[in-house]
Formats: structure tokens, C-alpha cells, sequence
DNA sequence: GGACTTACTTACAGTAATGTAAGTATTAAC
DNA sequence: GTTAATACTTACATTACTGTAAGTAAGTCC
């Protein structure tokens, strides 16, 4: 089979780059989100988007510059969603917020994304341009803090312990959505179940831990 | 420079199966562990080692049985440790579980081989030969609840919980270990400190959690 | 010490992927 | 309608990696 299998339509179909590039981002994504790091391949997106190869690399540069602009859609997407939640007039809850990250890691295949952008790099991960995950759990970090002054009317100056909250959430949903299968006897229908009362128990030790930090702080 | 640098010593070195397997199999993590999943390739293991790429094809069969071998070996590697760390006659502590985790983790780069294998397959991780980390989590889990009934003499009947708390120690040492610089503002010196103090948070969270589930299971 | 097994080497085949060069077609501007 | 810009295609060059085939040498058994 050709590389190219253009069917009825004769003409070719230009897009407007900004459709081009999403268009294929959107496609990258789907292959990798089931085959491994290497389903990245150019022909294979190409056939998907119904374009030619080379047409990638005249949108993104390279393979390279590829797979970074797929990272650097993901990571914002993860921060959008989750600064939405934070700033919404609504008080946060953290149930859902868990949720919320869960969704991206899972369903959009987020979390393959994440690992295959932290394994490029020998010593940990290198930034993105204009997306610093770090960045982001501090600012997130900072806005919990203040969401928590607001609604407890306490001064919770442990910027530190909220920010391993945010932390251990994100590793959560993070290890969940990758391995949480290989770890769990669970299969089928049970699965989705089985996840989410996970995501539920853990939500309670999160707010747990930020009740007990509460009494803490209180009887200084 | 040729694939194969022969130094002074003119005779070939003739291992046993085994020690070859081992050595290349060590040569194959140490080249993984910096730099991505495309940095496993034949030629380079073998030059680390000092023989020819087709030896490695020839003790593994192929690429793809490597792979296998490294995973299967890893995860038995972390097997034995937690087994032998509950199994031991004095009491598991929970931070030095974490700990030890963690060390496996992040030192031998098992994160990154775990995150591989995650992302080989498409609908999830597929078992290992002799290895199944489901089963894994669920006699840890047992090991630790069959603990706590010794040492507390309480009957903590909710193995759900227990196992979910493996799973969460799991998700944490697995994420600080693959992006857990990403996520942290802190370099150079303070980071092992960071990341010590991380595990200690997270130990204390994961004791109060279970303490809490000691005060609900006498309250009934 | 001769025969056998097998770890190991060299040389090569085959494949497949990224990237390049040159040309074609589509859209928009004037 | 002509011109300009560029999204897009076809064909190809390059490279590099896995895997194979055949032969060599290092141990082992009798």
C-alpha cells in the first residue's frame, strides 16, 4: 500500500497552519497514546492526517521539534485545566481536581506524554519553552494557599507541605495512568470502578493531611 | 572509530552465559538511565561491554528479548527488596520502606524501566514472564496486614486500604523519581534534601492514614 | 590430546526511518 | 487575471540500526 492513499477528492486540501499543526498534533497523540514511543513515526501520522510526510516536517522542523510541541501542548493543557478549577469562583474541591487531572493523565494520554518527555533527557527532564512544570506547582501551590486563608481564615504558611500535596497528587494520577494497571488484579468492568475508589480514598488522605496541618497550626 | 575497540589484550575473554547475560544487562540500564528509550541500541551496549553487537542477539535472541530480560530483572530486583524488608524479624517501618523504594527507584533507574515497559504495549503493560506486579502489590499488602494484626493486634480486615496504600507508595517513589525534578524549583545540593524531606512527609501521611483506620476499625 | 560445544567475531544484507530538493497546486491580494 | 506566497507532493539521499551467515577460538569431556 502507498503511502498516500488519496481516494475520490482530487485536489488536495490546504489547511491554515494553525490547523495543520493541530491536526497533526492531534494524530501524534492518538498513536502514541496506544504503542509505545517509537509509534511516533512520520509515515504513520502522515496516512493518519491523510497528508504526506514531509509536510510534518515542514510544519515542525523536525521529529524533534515534533514531539516538543506535542509535550508543550500537553502541559498546557494540564495547566489551563487545572488554573480554571483554582480560579473559579466555586471553592475548590479537592476531589475533584483529582478528577479533573486524572481525566487528562488517562483519557488524553497525557501521562505517556510526560514519561516519554521526562526519558529524553538524560538528567531529568530540560524545561519547555514558555511551560515550567515547576512553575506551575508553585503557582498552584501559592493559590491553594490562598484559597485556604479565604474559606478557613487561617494562616496556613506551610507553602512547602501544600506544595507536596500537589505534588503527590500529580504523582498519583501520574503512576495511575501509567502503571496503575500492571498493579492492579483488577480488569474489565471493575477497572474504571476499582480507579475511582482510589481516587476517592485519596482524596480523603490528602484532606486529612491538610485538616491535621489545620490543628497544627492552630495550637501555635 | 570502529565498533569494536580491542585494546591490548590479544585474546577474547570467554564468559559463561550468565556472566555475560549479567554484564550486558548491566551495561543496557546504565546506558538507559541517561538517555531515553532509543538509547538502548545493540552496538553501544556491546561497546560498553567490550564484544560485538550480534554476542548481545546471540545470549538474547533479539531487541525485543533484552528488553524483556532488563524489565524481568528489575521488578524481581524490587520484589526481593520489599519481600525482604517485611519478611525481616524486626518491625518494617514505613519510612524505611519508602526509602529503600525509593533508592531502587531512582538510583538504578528502575523508574525509567518500569515507565518503558508501561508504554510498550498498548493497552497497558502486559505480565512478565514469572513476575506480576499485581500479585506483587496484593502480597505486600497481605505481608502488611497479617503485620498489623501481630503488632497491633487489631483486626484491620480492609485489605483494600492497604493495598491502596502500596499503590499510592508505589505512584510517589515512581513519579519522584522519573519527574519529580520537573516538578521542583530546588537544584544541585538541596535537591536530595528536598527530596528527603518529600519521603518523610509522605511516610508521616501514609502512618496517620493508617492510624486513622485503626481508630475507625475499634470504633465499630 | 583430540573432538565437541558454544561464546564470540567479522562482514554483510535488509529495512526503515528521518530529512532534502525540486516541483505543483491552492489561496489571497491587488 | 496576474502575481506572490506557501501548503503540499513526489522522488530520492542518507543514515543507522537490527538481524543473519559463516567462520574462529576458548573452554570441556573423554
Amino acid at each position: 500500500m502507498s503511502e498516500t492513499d488519496v481516494p475520490a477528492g482530487k485536489t488536495r486540501r490546504r489547511r491554515s497552519p494553525e490547523v495543520a499543526r493541530e491536526e497533526i498534533l492531534n494524530a501524534a497523540q492518538r498513536l502514541l497514546s496506544r504503542g509505545g514511543p517509537d509509534a511516533i513515526r512520520l509515515q504513520d501520522i502522515a496516512r493518519d492526517v491523510g497528508i504526506s510526510h514531509p509536510t510534518i516536517l515542514h510544519h515542525f522542523g523536525s521529529r524533534d521539534g515534533l514531539i516538543e510541541a506535542l509535550d508543550a501542548r500537553a502541559i498546557h493543557a494540564l495547566t489551563a485545566d487545572v488554573a480554571r478549577i483554582l480560579q473559579s469562583d466555586e471553592e475548590p474541591q479537592t476531589g475533584e481536581l483529582v478528577e479533573r487531572v486524572a481525566e487528562t493523565m488517562d483519557q488524553q494520554g497525557l501521562a505517556r506524554l510526560i514519561a516519554l518527555w521526562a526519558m529524553r533527557e538524560p538528567d531529568g527532564p530540560s524545561r519547555l519553552e514558555e511551560t515550567d512544570p515547576a512553575a506551575l506547582v508553585a503557582d498552584v501551590s501559592e493559590l491553594i494557599r490562598t484559597r485556604l486563608d479565604e474559606i478557613e481564615g487561617i494562616k496556613a504558611d506551610r507553602l512547602e507541605a501544600i506544595s507536596f500535596r500537589v505534588r503527590l497528587a500529580v504523582f498519583a494520577m501520574f503512576g495511575q495512568a501509567l502503571i496503575g494497571d500492571a498493579l492492579s488484579p483488577v480488569t474489565g468492568q471493575e477497572r474504571n470502578a476499582e480507579r475511582y475508589r482510589f481516587r476517592q480514598w485519596f482524596s480523603e488522605i490528602l484532606l486529612d493531611s491538610v485538616a491535621e496541618d489545620m490543628a497544627d497550626s492552630t495550637s501555635d
